[in-house]
RNA sequence: GGGGAAAUGGCGGAACGGCAGACGCAGCCGCCUCAAAAGCGGCCGGGGCAACUCGUGUGGGUUCAAAUCCCACUUUCCCCA
C-alpha cells in the first residue's frame, strides 16, 4: 500500500468535474411553493481587487467562506456563494505608465490569473453569477444609480478642499497621502479648494446611526467603529457679531454652559469671514493673516489637527458674546478647519484642554465658570476642568447645573433669536470625484446654454474610452477630446463631458445586488429576485472596511430600499465575520521580504486540501494566522493518514451504510461510531452557532483518524461505517479527497450534494464517566462510574474511596456539591 | 490621548464557572530498515524518590469551586484621533 497519494491528479480532475456538472449554481428561490423550496442562504466574501497573484493570506478568507457555504448546503440550504471582480482602481494605471500596457488588457489578465487560483484553491463559487466593476454591462449600472442619486439631491458638485499632488497633477485620496507627501512622487501634498462630486451621505446620518442598534449579527468593535466615525453630538450653533461689520460669526457647542467662559474666537483661516475681518483691520494685521493662512495652505488636516502644535494668531477684531456681552478677541488658528462644524468655535480655556494649552501659550485670560459639586472656591486651575459640575460668575444661571443651564441657555439663545438647537456630526459627505481613467465616468455633462446636465439613461453607458494616454499627470479624459466634447441632450448646443472618473468605493456598494441579477440588461436588479435572494446571510471581509465600504454600502441599501428597489430590512449585511490576517513564519507576507506564500506552489507541493485544513487548522479565523512548512506538513500527513485508513477498505465499506448506525455492542466499536458523530456535531456546532471555529473540528477529525488507525477489526461494521462516513464530514474543508473517498465507493453523484451526517444523542452518549471528587475544592480521587448515578450513589461512592476518607479523617461534612455526571466537592471543617 | 480585544507548556491552540494543556507542531525514546526517509508505538508544564505540591501576565475580590465572573495594574495587538 502507498504511504500517500496522488493529490495532484485528484484534485485537478475535481475541480474540472465540479465545473463540468455545474454543481455549486445556485437556484434563484422560487417565490412560488414547491418548486425550490430549500431555504435560501447568501454567502460572500468580500471582493477582491484583481492585483494579479493569490497568495495563501487570500486563500485563508476565502478558504473560510467555503467551508461555510459547503457545510450550509449539506445542511440543505439553496447556497449562493459568488465571486467577482472590484476592477477599477490606480494600479491598472500605474501598470499603464510603468510597462505600458493597457489598464483593461492588464485586468483583464490578472482575473484570469486570479480566477484560475481561486478554482484551484477547490472553492464553490456559482461562476455563472461571476462580475467585473470594469465591464460596460457593469458600470453602466454604476451610472444608473449616480443618475438617481443627482436625481434626489443626493449627489451634488461642489468646491471644497483636497489633497493636491503638484507634481502628479491630481487629487489624492487621504489615504494615499503619507506624511503629507505623495506616496508615489514624494512631494509635498497641497490643500487645493476644487470643484468636486460629494454623495450626501450625512443626510442619512441619523438612520446610519440608529440602525447599527438592530445589527445583532455584526461585531460590537465594527459598530462602535460606525458609531464613532458619524460622531453626532447635539448641541447649540449660535452667533457672535464682529465688531465693525453687519455679519456674525456662528460656532457650534455642545457646552453651552460654559459660555460665560468664553475668552476668545478660533476662527479657521480659511472661514468665509476672515477675507472681510481683513478688510477692517490695519495692514498689519491683514498681511499677518494672509501669512499664517499661506503657511498652512500646504498642510493636510491631519497634520493641523494633531501633529502641529496649536497655533494661532489675533486678527485684530473683536466680537461680542450674545449673552455675556463681552468683547472678545478673534483669532485665526490652525486647529479650527473650515471643513468641520462652522469653522468656527468659542474658546474656553477653563473647561477644554485644547482652548486651555491655547490660552497658557498665548497669554489669553482663563476664566472659570464651571466648579465641581461640592465645592465653592474659585482657585487658579492647573488644568481644564471638562467634567460637569455647578455654574459660576454666569450672571442669572449661577448655582445651576450644567444639565440645567445646557438646556436654560439653548432656550435663552433661542429666544434671543441669535441661535438655536441643533445636531452636529463629524462625518462629512463623501466624496467620489477622481481625475483618474480607470473608473466609471460620471455621467453628466456641461453645456454652454444649459449648465450641467444629467446624461438620459438611454444614452448610457458613458464609455470609458480605450487608447488614451496614460502619464499619472493631470485626467486622461480630460485631454482626450472624442471624449470631451458632445452635444447637450436638451438643447443639441455644444457641451463637455464631465472628466472625473468614480471613486471605485462606488462600485462595491451595491455589488451584491448585481450577482442576484447578474445578466439583466433592463435594470441593476429585478426587485423580485433581490427580496427573495436578500439579505446577505453572512459577509466575511477584512476589519480595514469598518469605516469605509461597509458604511457607504448601508447608505446605498437604504437609499434603494427608501426608492422600492429592495424591501424587507433596509440593511444590507445580516451578520459579519471578520477574518484574522496571516502571516509566514511570523513576518507579513511581501514581496520585499521574499516570503509570499504563493497559491500555485503550495497546491503543487502540498496540496489544495493539506492548504486549505492548514489554513482552517492553524488559529481560530478572527485571529492572526503563521503560515509555517512545519504546520502544513503536518496537515499532508494527516491526509495521507484519511488515505491510509480509508483506501483498502473502501469496497467492503459501500455494505455499510453512512446514515443508521452499524450494529456495534463492543466498547471499541461504540468509541470509533462515538468519534464519528462528536465530529459530526462539531461539523454542524461551528456553523450553527456562527463561530466557526473549524480549527476544533479538524482537531476532532484528528482524533477520529487516530480512532481508526488503532481500531484492530478492520472488517468490524464499526470501522467499514466509519469509513463511508469520514468523506461527509471532511468535505467542507477537504473537498478533493472526500469527494475521491466517495466515489471509489461507487457513488456516482458527489459527496457536496449529500446531506451532513446528524449527530445522533445514543451514539453520543458514554459508556462510563469519571466521577471527580474533590475535598476542599482540592481534586482527591476520579471514580469511574455509571453515566446518571444519582446524588445519592456518587457521594457514597466518593466516601468510599481511601484518598477521600484520608482528607476528612473523621471531619465533619458541612457541605455536598454534586454536578450530575462530573463531580463531587465535599466541604469539611 | 480615547475606544476595543487579548495574555494558557518550547510553539499554534483546547477548555469559556466544575479533571487545565484536547488536537497539531517541535523535541526525546523505541519498533521497522543494511541505512535513511516515510510509517507505527511511547514520553512530553515545573518541583519532588515518593506521599504530594506549585502552575493559565501581576495584585486583589466573588464562589463550595475561577484560565473562565468582577476591580485595579502591566504588556501586546487592532480601531479612532
Amino acid at each position: 500500500m502507498a504511504d500517500s497519494y496522488d493529490f495532484r491528479s485528484i484534485e485537478r480532475a475535481w475541480q474540472e468535474r465540479w465545473e463540468r456538472e455545474g454543481i455549486y449554481r445556485a437556484h434563484d428561490p422560487s417565490s412560488s411553493p414547491g418548486h425550490d423550496a430549500r431555504p435560501k442562504y447568501f454567502t460572500m466574501e468580500m471582493l477582491p481587487y484583481p492585483s494579479g497573484d493569490l497568495h495563501v493570506g487570500h486563500a485563508k478568507n476565502y478558504t473560510l467562506g467555503d467551508a461555510i457555504a459547503r457545510t450550509m448546503r449539506m445542511l440543505g440550504y439553496n447556497v449562493l456563494h459568488p465571486m467577482g471582480w472590484d476592477a477599477f482602481g490606480l494600479p491598472a494605471e500605474n501598470a499603464a505608465i510603468q510597462r505600458g500596457i493597457e489598464p483593461a488588457a492588464w485586468t483583464r489578465s490578472n482575473i484570469e490569473n486570479m480566477r484560475r487560483q481561486l478554482r484551484l484553491m477547490g472553492t464553490s463559487y456559482d461562476w455563472t453569477r461571476e462580475i467585473a466593476t470594469c465591464l460596460p454591462e457593469y458600470y453602466r449600472w454604476n451610472q444608473w444609480l449616480f443618475l438617481r442619486l443627482y436625481e434626489h439631491g443626493l449627489a451634488y458638485k461642489r468646491e471644497a478642499p483636497v489633497n493636491w499632488c503638484p507634481h502628479d497633477q491630481t487629487v489624492l485620496a487621504n489615504e494615499q497621502v503619507i506624511d503629507g507627501r505623495c506616496w508615489r512622487c514624494g512631494h509635498l501634498v497641497e490643500r487645493r479648494n476644487l470643484s468636486q462630486w460629494f454623495l450626501k451621505i450625512t443626510a442619512y446620518a441619523d438612520r446610519l446611526l440608529h440602525a447599527l442598534d438592530g445589527l445583532d449579527g455584526w461585531p460590537e468593535r465594527t459598530k462602535t467603529g460606525q458609531r464613532n466615525w458619524i460622531g453626532r453630538s447635539e448641541g447649540v450653533q449660535f452667533g457672535f457679531a464682529v465688531e465693525g461689520l453687519d455679519a456674525a460669526i456662528e460656532v457650534f457647542t455642545t457646552r453651552i454652559d460654559t459660555v460665560y467662559g468664553v475668552t476668545f474666537l478660533a476662527v479657521a483661516p480659511e472661514h468665509p469671514l476672515v477675507a472681510h475681518i481683513k478688510k477692517i483691520v490695519s495692514d498689519k494685521h491683514a498681511r499677518a493673516i494672509e501669512q499664517f493662512a499661506e503657511s498652512l495652505q500646504s498642510k493636510s488636516e491631519l497634520e493641523r489637527t494633531s501633529l502641529m502644535e496649536k497655533d494661532g494668531l489675533f486678527t485684530g477684531a473683536f466680537a461680542i458674546n450674545p449673552l455675556s456681552h463681552e468683547r472678545v478677541p478673534i483669532w485665526v488658528t490652525n486647529y479650527v478647519l473650515a471643513e468641520y462644524g462652522t469653522g468656527a468655535v468659542m474658546g474656553v480655556p477653563a473647561h477644554d484642554e485644547r482652548d486651555f494649552d491655547f490660552a497658557k501659550k498665548h497669554a489669553l485670560p482663563i476664566i472659570q465658570v464651571i466648579v465641581p459639586a461640592g465645592e465653592e472656591v474659585v482657585a487658579p486651575l492647573e488644568a481644564a476642568y471638562v467634567d460637569d459640575g455647578r455654574l459660576v460668575a454666569s450672571d442669572d444661571y449661577n448655582g445651576m447645573p450644567s444639565e440645567r443651564a445646557r438646556i436654560a441657555l439653548a432656550e435663552r439663545v433661542n429666544a434671543m433669536g441669535v441661535g438655536h438647537k441643533t445636531v452636529n456630526y463629524r462625518f462629512r459627505d463623501w466624496l467620489v470625484s477622481r481625475q483618474r481613467y480607470w473608473g466609471t465616468p460620471i455621467p453628466i455633462l456641461y453645456c454652454e446654454r444649459c449648465g450641467e446636465v444629467a446624461v438620459p439613461d438611454d444614452q448610457l453607458p458613458v464609455l470609458l474610452p480605450p487608447d488614451v494616454p496614460i502619464t499619472g499627470e493631470g485626467s486622461p479624459l480630460a485631454r482626450d477630446p472624442a471624449f470631451i466634447n458632445t452635444t447637450c441632450p436638451k438643447c443639441g448646443g455644444p457641451a463637455r463631458r464631465e472628466s472625473d472618473t468614480m471613486d471605485t468605493f462606488f462600485e462595491s456598494s451595491w455589488y451584491f445586488l448585481r450577482y442576484i441579477d447578474p445578466r439583466d440588461t433592463h435594470a441593476a436588479w429585478s426587485t423580485d429576485l433581490a427580496n427573495r435572494w436578500m439579505n446577505v446571510d453572512q459577509y466575511i471581509g477584512g476589519a480595514e472596511h469598518t469605516v469605509l465600504h461597509l458604511l457607504y454600502s448601508r447608505f446605498f441599501y437604504k437609499f434603494f430600499h427608501d426608492q422600492g428597489w429592495v424591501s424587507g430590512r433596509d440593511e444590507p449585511f445580516e451578520r459579519l465575520f471578520h477574518q484574522g490576517m496571516l502571516l509566514a513564519n511570523g513576518e507579513k507576507m511581501s514581496k520585499s521580504r521574499g516570503n509570499v506564500v504563493g497559491i500555485d506552489e503550495t497546491a503543487d507541493t502540498n496540496g489544495v486540501d493539506a492548504m486549505r485544513l492548514f489554513l482552517l487548522f492553524m488559529t481560530p479565523p478572527e485571529d492572526t494566522g503563521n503560515w509555517t512548512d512545519e504546520g502544513i506538513s503536518g496537515r499532508v500527513r494527516f491526509l495521507n493518514r484519511v488515505w491510509r485508513a480509508s483506501e483498502p477498505h473502501l469496497a467492503r465499506a459501500t455494505a455499510v451504510s453512512p446514515r443508521e448506525l452499524p450494529p456495534v455492542n463492543d466498547p471499541a466499536g461504540r468509541a470509533l461510531v462515538r468519534a464519528v458523530h462528536v465530529a459530526a456535531k462539531s461539523v454542524i456546532d461551528e456553523v450553527s452557532t456562527r463561530r466557526f471555529h473549524f480549527n476544533t473540528t479538524i482537531a476532532k477529525l484528528d482524533e477520529l483518524i487516530n480512532a481508526m488507525t488503532e481500531f484492530s477489526a478492520k472488517d468490524a461494521p464499526a470501522y467499514l461505517y466509519a469509513v463511508h462516513a469520514l468523506p461527509l464530514l471532511l468535505a467542507p474543508y477537504a473537498p478533493h479527497i472526500a469527494d475521491e473517498l466517495w466515489s471509489r465507493m461507487g457513488h456516482t453523484t458527489s459527496v457536496h450534494l449529500e446531506r451532513v451526517i446528524e449527530p445522533d444523542d445514543a451514539a453520543l452518549a458514554i459508556d462510563e464517566i469519571t466521577l471527580v471528587v474533590q475535598v476542599n475544592g482540592k481534586i482527591r480521587a476520579r471514580i469511574p462510574a455509571a453515566p446518571g448515578i444519582d446524588e445519592v450513589a456518587a457521594i457514597e461512592l466518593a466516601l468510599a474511596d481511601p484518598h477521600v476518607q484520608a482528607q476528612i479523617d473523621g471531619k465533619s461534612i458541612r457541605k455536598q456539591i454534586y454536578v450530575p455526571d462530573k463531580l463531587v466537592n465535599l466541604v469539611i471543617g
